[in-house]
DNA sequence: CGCGTCTGGCACACTTTGTTACAACTTTCG
DNA sequence: CGAAAGTTGTAACAAAGTGTGCCAGACGCG
């Protein structure tokens, strides 16, 4: 069952902001609204929101300020709202991480064309699915319970996997077959930035090694990419419960 | 290592084409051009290109058609150039998925400013440079497995690769009987640009053969065309999974 | 044949990665 | 509360991968 995307539509003008999310809601999208960048913080607390359509200009705290608050703790798609056609106010949006904006007035055709476009994009990232009913991971004999953070072998007999560990695994069989940076790997895995020279990824995944390649001076699993990072190169089967 | 973005801008006219391509160059991004949809169709198929940007009105075939053409064979950013600003144009442009638009006459910096923003949304996923659903390349017994980045050779005994040799392999098993020059070689394995006496490439291609040819001092399978580059010259099977 | 250019291969320098050791920190358990 | 065990990041060194300089030989052209 695909449940349609959930717009949140920001705008203190009502006249601008009702017809819209009629509109949208007429086409097949679900469609919030809020009058202030207060309010829209509210909603986005509570719901799953998919993608913002943000004015600038508003009373309060304005559009660019929540804009940034955005781009700094998610990854909401945002379209701006903008009343001036001005090039740099379009440059200043796009730059502070907009993913596009629409001047006003605007064709309410040519707005829903461009939030399709940019979910489109969104979608097509392999987002970390947090909606995972998946209890189970199958790779080459191995079984990763995720519920109870265990590992078990072909044997049936289980390993131990520390906190960081499991962590990792969980993100490589997330996503087989493409090159993890040691810097989304750490993204990923504890959700901090890389120092300098940061070789806490590189000590993980040779302690990883050890507990599931057959032999960890030549590892099959876990292939390093040089000067790319590492690559799960096993099929993973999911198994939800 | 610098590996700044490749893009390639699709104009039939000189005066827009060439200082767009300079200024881009000026601005660190690396810039080639082509002047009609045909000449572009021949760069995509041998350099490592990023982003396009892509003038609607061409004579021959126009950019919707090689807009279309794109999106359905990759998933290369699109921005198009249109000369008009009609709304229509615009919701048509994106909705057969180009990434964003651009009216002519346009602001040099505004254009740079999209650019960036729609290669920093195409940056957060790790591209799959082609639509490469294949799996394992088969060429005169051998069997490379795209996936698992392992070549086995027609006994079936893996032999092992670098990063850099396999990229190298993949890049002239999707081009098979064309000659690539060294310098689409380089952009295609590690998206860099040629420095002056680059031998590189020589390097990986000698490394190469001495894997996978049987004689390596008479190569059979990567030939080299004299002041030209060099070429792959065994027929190539896809084989998708 | 002679000349300049291009290519193959080697050696070496440099970068990146694997591994070990160790210190800091957390958890467990008495 | 404190000791013991386990976990994790940093540093250091060894090993592997990669690029550059060089030279001899191959090639194209007169």
């Amino acid at each position: 069952m695909e449940t349609s995307p959930h717009i949140l539509v920001i705008d203190d003008e009502r006249e601008i902001r009702e017809p819209l999310v009629k509109y949208l809601a007429k086409n097949g999208l679900r469609a919030s609204m809020a009058a202030s960048a207060a309010e829209a913080r509210k909603d986005l607390k509570t719901s799953a929101i998919d993608l913002v359509v943000l004015d600038i200009m508003m009373p309060g705290e304005d559009g660019l300020s929540l804009c940034r608050h955005l781009r700094e703790t998610s990854e909401i798609p945002v379209i701006l709202l903008t009343a001036m056609a001005e090039d740099t106010d379009r440059v200043v949006g796009l730059e502070i991480g907009a993913d596009d904006y629409v001047t006003k007035p605007f064709n309410p055709r040519e707005l829903l064309a461009r939030i399709r476009a940019v979910l489109r994009r969104a979608g097509a990232v392999p987002r970390p699915r947090e909606d995972m009913e998946t209890k189970r991971l199958r790779f080459v004999g191995w079984t990763l319970d995720v519920d109870r953070r265990e590992l078990a072998g072909a044997d049936g007999v289980a390993v131990p996997l520390s906190t960081a560990e499991f962590r990792l695994l969980t993100a490589f069989l997330q996503r087989p077959h493409i090159v993890l940076s040691r810097e989304q790997l750490l993204d990923l895995t504890s959700g901090r930035a890389a120092q300098v020279f940061d070789r806490s990824i590189d000590n993980q995944v040779s302690r990883l090694r050890r507990k599931i390649e057959a032999d960890h001076r030549n590892p099959e699993l876990i292939k390093t990419v040089w000067g790319g990072g590492y690559m799960f190169t096993a099929d993973v089967e999911e198994e939800t419960v």
